[in-house]
RNA sequence: CGCGGGGUAGAGCAGUUGGCAGCUCGUCGGGCUCAUAACCCGGAGGUCGCAGGUUCAAGUCCUGUCCCCGCAACCA
């Protein structure tokens, strides 16, 4: 049978600096969707990669004494990095200074040109000579150039536009057409009231003041702002170049969804969907602004000194670790926060104390009351039948939750079913039942249904956690493909458990 | 000024169509001993921002008001 195919893609990073724990949401939630989207036989895709064009790479290439591109690779290793200590399953990494990119997109522009969706006209602003910038009023501190603290003066340059006003009426029709194109819901209403409704203004698409950039075809003196380079690349990473698509184009467009951060939802939904039917081509079917995860309750940045960098912390903790915590703190809607007293309290509380635990203590009376053999399941009472229609109901309530992006909500699903575990084992008293020898065959029977739901958390928390869950999996003797509530009678468990997550001190991330 | 989102137990949050106010953590007490000083049970703690209104009944609907936070057109 074909497999579904499932595109997946998330933000480019902006490669100006090693990127701190809060840009990585994106990337660990998306690694989560593919992972799922994987386990239930879909044919995934999963693009990440990085925004290496703009004046502020340029500036911070030369302050090092190095190329553009040079700089930039350093930060693209340093990003890799990180990937591989968060885990994260993508596919392909593209970087907007590949060839094909940078060809494709070309093309793109050419034929927005051609057919009048791009035109040239002039760009009025406030500019600082000195610095070579435009900014906006709103930009300026106390009238002065941001950067350099020197009068700016209004000034006009030659820029290019794409024309956006002409398909304001096409876009609400679309939104209206899909209201699960944008999830959540409210930032929807937010786009329309803000910048659809009043009027949808033409937007730049070039600079001539930056050097650094793609060059804009037969225009020497201008370079491709980054929206219309950075957006392109959910499409050029599969080989569309406007002129003639690649069988993987064919295959994974239009994207399933974009996973980025509510800051830059506005080009999401407004500049690309326009790009696109602008060149004919169909829209991303969804996508998927997640909300920030502040220190605190501050935003995170390096001038208020309070970054956390994930690779440090799952250095300390396991990447498993750090991708709960972010999966867990990230809420549909409102804001996730961070700090090292919440990471150490969810790490011991909901990893260690609940489901390490649990499984630790099933895996010892296991070998403690049936030599390491899972038992045959007998009679069931009551309460058999409640725990089964509870994890039933689980997995039920942890799908749906995936399927809209409720994040946090799927994970905390999965944790209750592993406090409904311990509860189970307190009120059948396992240790009492192995005292009575007329109660062997309840007893064996307990114990298959903590096993299973056991085997039914490592199934679930295999997307957040892939090393929590293959170590259960380890333990267990099973795997996650034979598809049975349980683990098959007979099965020798380990005799040795290892604790999933051993406790830390509340002190350990204090350096 | 405008638009949007919020104000619910010490902290962080849930609360579809109005019908006895819930969850996690913390706290206090108890239980258990299979387990990672874990796990399980119970208690305390809230006039649901404030003031009105509709209703047999409002955290939930309406009006007014106070406070907080985002966004506000080209912001790498």
């Amino acid at each position: 049978m074909l497999k579904q195919p499932y595109y997946i893609t998330t933000a480019i990073l902006y490669a100006t600096g090693k990127p701190h724990i809060g840009n990585f949401c994106d990337t660990v939630a998306a690694d989560l969707l593919a992972r799922w989207r994987r386990m239930r036989g879909f044919d995934v895709k999963f693009l990440v990669g990085t925004d290496e064009h703009g004046q502020k790479v340029e500036n911070l290439a030369a302050e090092q004494g190095l190329s553009p591109l040079e700089f930039t690779t350093g930060i693209v290793n340093i990003i890799k990095d990180s990937f591989a200590a968060l885990q994260i399953s993508y596919d392909q990494f593209i970087r907007t200074t590949d060839d094909y990119h940078k060809a494709a997109v070309q093309n793109m522009f050419t034929q927005l040109l051609a057919q009048g969706d791009i035109y040239k006209d002039e760009y009025e602003g406030l500019y600082c000579t000195p610095c070579e910038s435009f900014w906006t009023e709103s930009q300026l501190a106390a009238n002065m150039c941001p950067d350099c603290n020197r009068a700016v003066q209004p000034a006009k340059e030659e820029a290019y536009f794409l024309r956006q006003s002409k398909y304001q009426a096409w876009l609400e029709q679309h939104y209206a057409d899909h209201p699960d194109f944008i999830v959540p819901k409210s930032r929807m209403n937010e786009m329309l009231n803000s910048f659809i409704k009043p009027g949808l203004q033409d937007f730049c698409v070039s600079r001539s003041t930056i050097k650094w950039g793609i060059p804009v075809p037969n225009d020497p003196e201008h370079v491709m702002y980054v929206w219309l380079d950075a957006l392109s690349n959910y499409a050029t990473a599969l080989g569309f170049d406007a002129t003639e698509n690649s069988d993987e184009y064919r295959k994974f467009w239009p994207a399933d969804v974009h996973v980025i951060g509510k800051d830059i939802c506005r080009f999401h939904v407004i500049t690309w969907p326009i790009m696109l039917h602008a060149l004919g081509q169909p829209l991303p079917k969804q996508v998927f602004a997640h909300p920030w995860l502040l220190f605190g309750a501050d935003k995170m940045s390096k001038s208020r000194g309070n970054m956390i960098y994930a690779d440090e912390l799952a250095k300390l903790l396991g990447s498993d670790a750090v991708r709960y915590y972010l999966l867990a703190e990230m809420p549909q809607a409102t804001d996730g926060s961070i700090t090292r007293e919440a990471v150490i309290e969810r790490y011991n509380g909901d990893l260690a104390n609940v489901l390490g635990n649990l499984v630790n203590r099933t895996l010892a009376m296991t070998n403690k009351y049936f030599d390491g053999v899972v038992p045959a399941m007998g009679e069931l009472t009551a309460l058999e039948h409640e725990l089964q229609s509870f994890a039933k109901q689980t997995v039920a309530d942890y799908n749906k939750a995936l399927e809209e992006f409720r994040i946090a909500d799927a994970m905390e699903a999965a944790m209750a079913l592993a406090k409904r575990s311990n509860k189970y084992i307190d009120e059948t008293t396992p240790w009492a039942l192995a005292k009575d020898p007329e109660q062997q065959a309840y007893l064996g029977t307990v114990m298959a249904h903590l096993l299973g739901c056991i085997r039914v958390l490592a199934e679930l928390f295999a997307p957040a956690m892939p090393q929590a869950a293959a170590s259960i999996c380890d333990q267990l003797g099973c795997t996650l493909d034979d598809a049975v509530f349980g683990v098959a009678a007979g099965t020798k468990v380990t005799d040795s458990p290892k604790p999933l997550f051993a406790r830390v001190d509340g002190n350990v991330l204090d350096d």
